[in-house]
This record gives structure tokens, sequence and C-alpha cells, in this order.
RNA sequence: GCUCGAGUGGUGGAAUUGGUAGACACGUUGGACUUAAAAUCCAAUGGCCAUUGUGGCCGUGCGGGUUCAAGUCCCGCCUCGAGUACCA
């Protein structure tokens, strides 16, 4: 009995060393942040998570992982560190289960952020959290609503080049109007002076206001996914389905509060120069964003009187002009302005109805028609068929004053630049096919080139002709020449055209954070700040109401009786009006676009967060995400971030100084293969030409080696009790298939049954031990034994008593262990290079040849074994923690400093020899420190022997002068 | 189509940035301990050939090139992955 005890205190128990470390931490509050310190401040956050009922699988803990490594590396190497973590916790699926079963959101969130905080805290991070932050609490949304006001209050200022307050342009606009306001807006705001302004009612000013704020509400065309019933925004659309649920999605004009993130393009493009952002990333926000330089052309339509008055002589095109119609265009090359042969608009352009001709009109109808019924989906699905037609319109070229004919088509997009081209078929390919289809002209302007099959589109070797007073221009000089001569006419200027949309900020969903706005009039309000947040009512149902108004419309006492809901500021309120509020919510990534800051103070109830705290903490230093998040998250932050920034509010523009996407770890699915028709499943092995469907299994129910276990199978799914299974050599053999992990393919794996059998020590080391942290790759279970037995290793390193009892030796670790401290100084050396540059996965392989290196040297030095178990802490913190107490501390091994290496410890392993060819230096050859004299003679030679051999001549000899140089002669 | 990234043993992956390719781990094989299993430990493990000599040849997707020296640099292809998609 005494004997069996004993074997448990001497070996590595991590269930209670684990349990032991997590309560000490939980308890003296190891990892809590000081938002004021001597030391410097590092700031390490990992995207926080949606709390979904799956809980949590072994893909969502490798950033945090990582994260975490790095935090306590930065609490060693002296730095005051804020390592926080909280919950994305609004969202689609605890709607959509509320719908389903009238549970409130509000409980199974809280359910499963019991269970994620369970499943992190078995992990051992080191978060801080007393700082958590959930985005679905009133005290965290009233500063989404918040900032949300701030946006509401303030414009673009094109010419200060940043955000503004709204009091400001209502005084410019009281003492100039907006003639010499240059600030991003509405395309239809209207043009007034000083004394138009003032004589405005006070609706017309609100009105004209909204077309310049930054949050704004207008009727703007949207993706209405009629199934969620609701809208999205560009980046929840996937292959022009929604990306939750796969729904399709059309467009619609409804009314809908918007964000002008377009006012701050050229920031964000900008920006990207200034930081450490993966450069993947950085391309797709930069193609999101899809600037163009090049130009606007407007081209006045001809007015064809007949057409449009009268029908008696309709076949005559007059060529006076009308000057209510004209068509601006963007384009890239107004070099090849002279190539134009025809024009196109969007079928869904304004002027499409305005300016058909009689006679074309039944046609032009029917195509726009055809084209609004096919989804966005069915548009890009085939990009190949070319249609179109012809509207009967012209328009006059702006310098040949030539008539060009107007067709409307659908490979020209509403959505970009004005939805409108000048088809120049010589010089883009869209443009030449459907000239060819429809047989328009194809006019060459460019020197020497066929453009009898194809079009030309190298800008390099262009050459322009037949082009008056461009003929003979380089396409730079073409451009600019072009554009001189537009600005002259007044028909066009540069411009740079970005292809990025504002963002609608609208949804009709119940669990997010509503809009902190009533109506007067129609017109909307913002909810005085004494009165945030504005809490979410209870609503008894889900859903759309049946006058198909948001789910807040159900809450209909919510809705009208603001008086009650303290929304007005009290000098407004009257017992006689009521107030309308908002019944939309806002979307996903509302409270998601600046929770890092809110998280240097996050439990502030005055104000956002404080200055101070701001501005010690400044910006994350480290931020370790998935890269799904690139046009969605990453993007609205970091406009959120320079809005602040203009504000005041923020003192840096941008919010991460350094980002990380950890590569998403995928699922191994099993398969069992049923012949087709029957209730037999064959074995992977003999399936050949049989006709059989594949059926996802649990992995649960597979072994290492692919076998399946039936019995268990037949447990788990009532469908396989009586099936038939044929077996190759007595098993059945399961096939196997990468995916995603899902539950629906029931190839998930959880880290609870691992952290029991292995530990989490294990599990974070097998973690980083599965590959680059950047890399995606497929789940394994297998090859765990590896890193557990490392662990293992580890603590019989510090056992080495005569019966297994932890033993160090006191004595000074230069005494005998020279082999000993080189391991160590290698391997400090290894790990802190690691550790900079995020390859954690080799880390782990540099503990391994350490502990094995020290084992085999029977090193028992107390400060060797104390600088190890700081350099393994980041990795697998509570056996260190364990060791580290052993050895004698009373702190926490987390406050420890980490080792310095140092160079003398550890001897060059080899050497540059110079090699001089008749006493002339002529290159260098890198060899082995430890060889001889003769050996490198040797060495030498051999180069020596192939050169000669290849020259044809005979072998030099080769004389080593010791310990310096190697000379060829002969 | 365009943009980025990657191709190294049976597998995951190393390689100090041009200097002994395959570290470390998994798997496999053989051995020790054990009544047995588990656990643990030891050895072998890129391919081919030779050999009871401790040797040789070929090898980092393919074909060229630069260099004393190439997985690494240059040119031309092939394959896979990710993102994006009529962007004028």
């Amino acid at each position: 009995m005494q004997l069996e005890k004993d074997e448990i205190t001497m070996n590595y128990n991590f269930r209670e060393i684990e349990a032991k470390w997590q309560k000490y931490w939980a308890e003296n509050e190891t990892f809590k942040a000081f938002n004021n310190s001597e030391k410097p401040k590092y700031y390490a956050l990992s995207m926080f998570p949606y709390p979904s009922g799956a809980g949590l699988h072994v893909g969502h803990p490798l950033g945090y992982i990582a994260t975490d490594i790095y935090a306590r590396y930065k609490k060693h190497k002296g730095f005051n560190v804020l390592h926080p973590m909280g919950y994305d916790s609004f969202g689609l699926p605890a709607e959509q289960y509320a719908i389903q079963t009238g549970q409130h959101p509000a409980i199974t969130t809280e359910a499963n952020i019991k269970r994620y905080r369970e499943q992190l805290d078995q992990l051992g991070f080191s978060f801080d959290w007393s700082r958590e932050v959930r985005t679905s609490n009133p005290s965290y949304y009233k500063w989404t609503q918040w900032v949300f006001i701030q946006l509401f209050n303030s414009w673009y200022n094109k010419t200060s080049d940043k955000a503004e307050g709204i009091s400001d342009l209502i005084a410019l606009f009281e003492k100039d109007g907006n003639t010499t306001v240059h600030a991003i807006c509405d395309d239809d705001a209207p043009i007034f002076s000083a004394e138009d302004w003032n004589g405005f009612s006070d609706r017309t000013k609100q009105e004209i206001l909204l077309k310049y704020r930054l949050t704004y509400l207008a009727d703007t065309e949207v993706n209405w996914c009629p199934a969620l019933g609701t809208v999205l925004a560009n980046d929840e659309i996937v292959n022009g389905v929604s990306e939750r649920g796969g729904h399709p999605v059309i467009r619609k004009k409804m009314t809908q509060w918007s964000m002008r993130i377009t006012a701050y393009a050229q920031r964000l493009l900008d920006g990207l120069d200034t930081i450490d952002w993966p450069q993947p990333l950085k391309d797709s926000q930069t193609n999101w964003i899809g600037r163009s330089e090049g130009a606007s052309v407007i081209f006045k339509v001809i007015h064809n009187s007949d057409a449009e008055r009268s029908r008696s002589d309709r076949n005559v095109i007059s060529t006076s002009l009308s000057h209510h119609h004209q068509i601006e265009v963007f384009t890239t090359r107004p070099d090849t302005i002279f190539g134009v042969s025809f024009m196109t608009l969007a079928p869904e352009h304004e002027l499409v109805s305005k300016i058909t001709t009689q006679e074309q009109k039944e046609a032009v109808n029917a195509y726009v028609e055809a084209t609004a019924k096919r989804s966005e989906r069915d548009r890009m699905a085939d990009v190949k068929t070319i249609s179109g037609v012809f509207t009967g319109a012209y328009a006059e070229h702006p310098f040949t004053k030539e008539p060009v004919p107007i067709w409307i088509g659908d490979y020209v997009l509403a959505s970009y630049g004005t939805g409108a081209v000048m088809a120049v078929p010589c010089g883009d390919q869209r443009d030449y096919d459907f000239a060819k289809h429809y047989d328009i002209a194809i006019p060459n302007i460019f020197e020497g080139v066929d453009i009898s099959k194809e079009a030309f589109a190298d800008k390099a070797t262009t050459v322009i002709a037949n082009s008056d007073f461009l003929n003979g221009l380089s396409y730079k000089k073409a451009v600019k020449a072009a554009i001189y001569e537009l600005e002259k006419l007044g028909q066009g200027e540069g411009k740079i055209n970005y292809r990025l949309r504002d963002a609608v900020f609208s949804r009709q969903r119940y669990w997010g954070e509503p809009f902190p706005v009533y109506y007067v009039d129609g017109m909307p309000q913002m909810i005085a700040d004494e009165h945030l947040p504005l809490e979410l009512p209870e609503v008894e149902k889900y859903l759309p109401t049946e006058t198909g108004e948001p789910p807040l419309g159900n809450a209909t006492d919510w809705a009208w009786n603001s008086i009650e809901n303290k929304v007005v500021s009290n000098e407004k309120i009257d017992n006689t009006t009521i107030f309308p509020l908002e019944l939309n919510t806002m979307p996903g990534w509302a409270g998601s676009s600046q929770y890092f800051n809110r998280y240097m103070d996050s439990k502030n109830d005055k104000a956002i967060y404080s200055k101070e705290a701001i501005e010690y903490w400044e910006d994350v230093d480290l931020y370790i995400g998935g890269s799904e998040h690139a046009t969605g998250h990453l993007l609205y932050s970091r406009f959120w971030q320079k809005f602040l920034f203009d504000m005041g509010i923020a003192p840096k523009d941008e919010f991460a100084k350094k980002l990380i996407n950890q590569g998403m770890i995928t699922g191994t699915s099993a398969f069992v293969y049923r012949l087709a028709g029957t209730n037999s499943y064959l074995s992977n092995g003999l399936i050949e030409s049989e006709e059989v469907d594949s059926i996802h299994v649990d992995v649960s129910l597979i072994s290492a080696s692919d076998e399946l276990d039936i019995e268990a199978l037949k447990e788990w799914q009532p469908e396989f009790s009586d099936a038939e299974f044929i077996l190759e050599d007595g098993k059945y053999i399961v096939g196997r298939e990468i995916e995603k992990m899902s539950k629906r393919w029931f190839n998930v794996v959880n880290p609870d049954a691992i952290c029991e059998e292995y530990g989490a020590d294990s599990l974070r080391l097998y973690e980083m031990f599965l590959g680059p942290l950047e890399q995606s790759k497929p789940w394994n279970t297998a090859g765990i034994t590896g890193v557990h037995s490392f662990l293992k290793k580890l603590w019989r390193l510090y056992h080495t008593g005569p019966n297994g009892e932890f033993y160090v030796t006191d004595s000074p670790p230069l005494e005998g262990q020279g082999e000993a401290l080189k391991s160590l100084h290698k391997t400090i050396k290894k790990v802190e290079e690691d550790i900079k540059n995020f390859s954690f996965n080799t880390s782990v392989s540099t503990f391994m040849i350490c502990v094995n290196e020290l084992t085999s040297q029977k090193c028992s030095s107390k400060a060797i074994l104390e600088s190890l178990a700081i350099l393994v802490s980041p990795y697998a913190p509570h056996i260190a923690e364990e060791l580290w107490e052993k050895l004698g501390h009373k702190e926490s091994i987390a406050e420890a400093p980490f080792p310095k290496f140092q160079e003398k410890y550890v001897v060059e392993s080899s050497k540059e020899y110079p090699i001089s060819f008749n006493g002339k230096m002529r290159f260098t050859m890198k060899l082995p420190l430890d060889m001889g004299k003769d050996e490198i003679e040797a060495a030498v030679m051999g180069h020596e022997k192939t050169q000669a051999q290849l020259q044809g001549r005979t072998p030099k000899k080769v004389i080593v002068v010791p310990g310096k140089i190697v000379n060829i002669v002969g």
C-alpha cells in the first residue's frame, strides 16, 4: 500500500498538478494586468470567440495557445502584460435556436459561455479574467451604441482628411453654405448658399445633414436574404448565398442605416503599410477596397425627340442635345477614348427607362425583367453567356461628336463605378466579345497591333493611333493628355474609383444591439447619453412581425413608449408625444469593432475607457486569429479605430501592430459505404467499381488504424442496428477524408477527452508541435504520445533520487556541467528565436533534444534545471509551476526572469575557412570545427580534385596553415 | 481567369537564410524487461547497389542556368491549396 502511494507522488501526475495550479492562478490573480506600471506594456490578444452550443473543439485553442505562449514569454521578459478574453455573444445561431424552441437567446448564450469558460480554464491560459467583456451585456453594448452616436454626430472633411463634429459642419453651412465645403457625402446632396441654409426648415436641415453623417439612413439597394428575413453585408455573402445557412440572396431597395466606410478607403489602404500583418490578408483588404486610377467621362445623350414625343417620324435621329441626360462612366483607360464604338449600361441603371426609344422599349423591358429575376448566383454562374439589348438611344462622343449607340448588358454591374461603361472593343476583351456578338464596329486605335482575333490590353507596349491628338503617344502620356482635354471640355476629370461600398448596418434581427435611435416625424434622433444603454426588450416571438417589421416590432410597448424607456433627454419629454424607436438591430460586427480597446478599462461605467488607460496601453501589440475575418471584422475595426483616432478618443489610428492568422485545424471525417439500394456496407478496400453511398460516421467510433467499432455504430444511430457489414481481413475499415471540423460531419474532436487522458500541457505542446502556426493542418491524435512522453522524461529529469524522488544538486553550474550548460544555452537561444518568429513547433523539438541530452549527461544542477523550467513554462505552464515549487520557490514561475543566453557556453560547431590559391584569397569553405588538420586537408583536396578534373589539369597540393588558412599550391 | 502561398522519406514536418538534406516526432521492424499485457528502455528505418570493410551511386515536383558549393538564388513549365471573381 505504502509503495503505491509513493509511486503516485513521484510520477508525473498531471491531473493533480493541473487542477492545483489552475486554482492557484485564479486565487492569486497571477495574470492580472495593471493600468499603470513601471514596466513596459505588452498587449497580446486572441480573437474572442462566439460561444456556440457545440463548445470548443481542438481547433479553437490553437491561436489561444500561441498567444498565451507569447504573453507568458513577455511576462518573463519583464513586461506588464495585458492578455484578456471575452465573448462575441450576439449572433444568429442563438436567435435561430430561440425561434425553434422559444428559449431566450440570453439563456442559451449564458449556458454556452459557462461551458466555454470551463473548457478554457482547463487549458491553463494566462487570461486576466477580471477584464472579460461580453458584447451582449448592456454594460458593454452601451458603448457600442455610444460609438454609433459619435459616428452619427460626425462628417468627413476632405480638406483636413479626417472626421469632424457635425456642429462644425453646421457652422460652415451657416457661414458659406456648402459650396466651399469639401466633404464626403451622398451624391444627391443639393448645393446651397448660406442664405439658403438659414432659410431651410429644421426638417430640411436634418435631411441634408443626414447625407453628410458618417452613419446615415438612406434608401439603398441591399442584399436581402428572404430565408433569414434580413439584409446582409457584402462580406456575409459567399458565392451568392448567405454565409450562414447558404440561403439565396436577392437585391432589394430598403431604408437602412449605413456606415460611410468609403470615406476612409484611401486611409485604410495607406494604413496597411504601417502595420505588420500577413501579406495575403493585406492583399485581400487591398483587393476588397479595390482602388483604381482613371478618369470619369461624361457622355451627353443625343435627344431623340421623335422617340420621346411623337411616334410619327421616329426614324429621324435628331442631333439636338438633351442636357438633362448625360451618362457618366468610369474608365481606367481614358487613352482609348477614340476606340469607343458603343456604351453599355447596367440593366438597373436609372437612365435606362428614360433614354430607351419607343420601338426598343419592349425588348429593353423584357431584358431588364429577365435580369432582375435571375439571382445574383445565377448571374455569376454563367459569365460566359453574352447578353444585352440596344436602347435605341445614342450618346455624343466628347471629341469626335459622332453618335455612339447605347446598349444595356448584364456584364456591366450596377454596383461598381457608375454602372455604365464606355466600350472600347479593341482594348477590352469583354467589350470585344460583346461587339462581335452583336456585330458592332471594332475600330483599331493601336499602332501595329492585330485585333482580328482578340482585344489588345497590354498597357506597356501600347502606342495610340487613329486618335487625333493622342496619336503616337504611349499609354501613360495618352492618359494624361486625354484627361487634360476632357477637363478643358468640362466633360471629365481624373478620378480614383474604389470598389469598396458603404457598409449596411441594419439587421432585421432580435439578438443584436438595439440602435440608440428614436424618430420624430420620421427623422432619426439620438438617445441622450444619460439614458444609455437602450436595452433589448423582451419579446414573445423572435420572428419578424406579421406586417413585416423586424422582431423588435413585437415589443410594441417598448417601441412606442419611449418616455418610460427614458430614451429622450429629460427636457424634451412632454407627456403627449410618442416617439417610435428604431426596430432594427446592429450587425454582428458592431460589437467586435472596438472590443480590443474596451479591454483596457472594461469595467468603466463613465466612459468607453479612461484616457489614462488608453494612453498607457495604446494598441494591441500582437493579435492572433483566423484569416476568415480579413474583409469583415478586421476591416471594420480598422475603420472604427481611425474614426476614434480622428475624434481624439484613441491615440493610434491602427489598433493592432502585428497580426498573425493561425491556420485552421481540419477534421478527418470517416465514411462507411452502403451498397446502393441495400442495407449492406462495404469495407473501404472492397468498393472497387461497386456503386456505393458514402455516409459520415462519428470519428469517435474509429480506432487509430481506421477500424470501425461496429457494435458502437449500431448503438450510435438506429439506422445501422440491423445493417450488414462486409469485412476485409475480419475488420471493417472506414474511408477517410479531410474536411472542416463540423458537427454535421461528425468529425469534431473535443479537447476535453484529450485533457483527461494526457493533460492540458500535453495538448498545448501537441497543438504547437503539429506544424507551423499559420498553416492549416488536419487533426490527428496519433502523435500525442510523443509529446506526452517528453513531459514524463522532463519530470524524470528532476526526479533522479534512488526511489525516483525529487533530486537536484546545489553545486555551482560551472563545475562539471560544461556539456549541460552548452545544451541549456543552445536551447535558450533556439527557443527565444522560435518564440520571436512564432515557430512554436520547432521549439518543442528543441526541448526534447535538450531533455534527452541533460538526461544522458545525468545533469542534476539546480541552476540549470531552474532555467529549463522557465524555458518550458510558456508552453507547459502547469508542470513548470510544479517543478518550480519543488525547486524551492514561493512565487509563481510566471514572475521569474527569462534565462539570458550566454555565447561563451555555446561554442560554434563550424567555421568559415578562407581558401587561397597560390597565396591569393579565392573563396571560403564552411567546415565543421571539430575537423582535424588531416580531415580539412582531405575535404579541400576532394574539392580540388573535382575542379582539376573539370578543368582537365592535375590536382594541386593542399596545405593547411593550422587554425587559419588553407592554401592550394602547385 | 487574376492575386498570393506551397511542393522535401510511409506520415506530420526540420534545415542557423548558399555550406555534411531528412533534425524532432509519429508509424513500422527487431530486441530487452514481463507468465502475459500495458508502460518503459535499446537498436534499425530516404532509395538502389556492393559488402561481412568502415564502400559507392541516386535523391528536396519537372527542365535548364548561376556558383567551388543550390531544398535555398535566376529563367521556363507542372501540380496542389487559399482568396477573389464580368471591377470597366
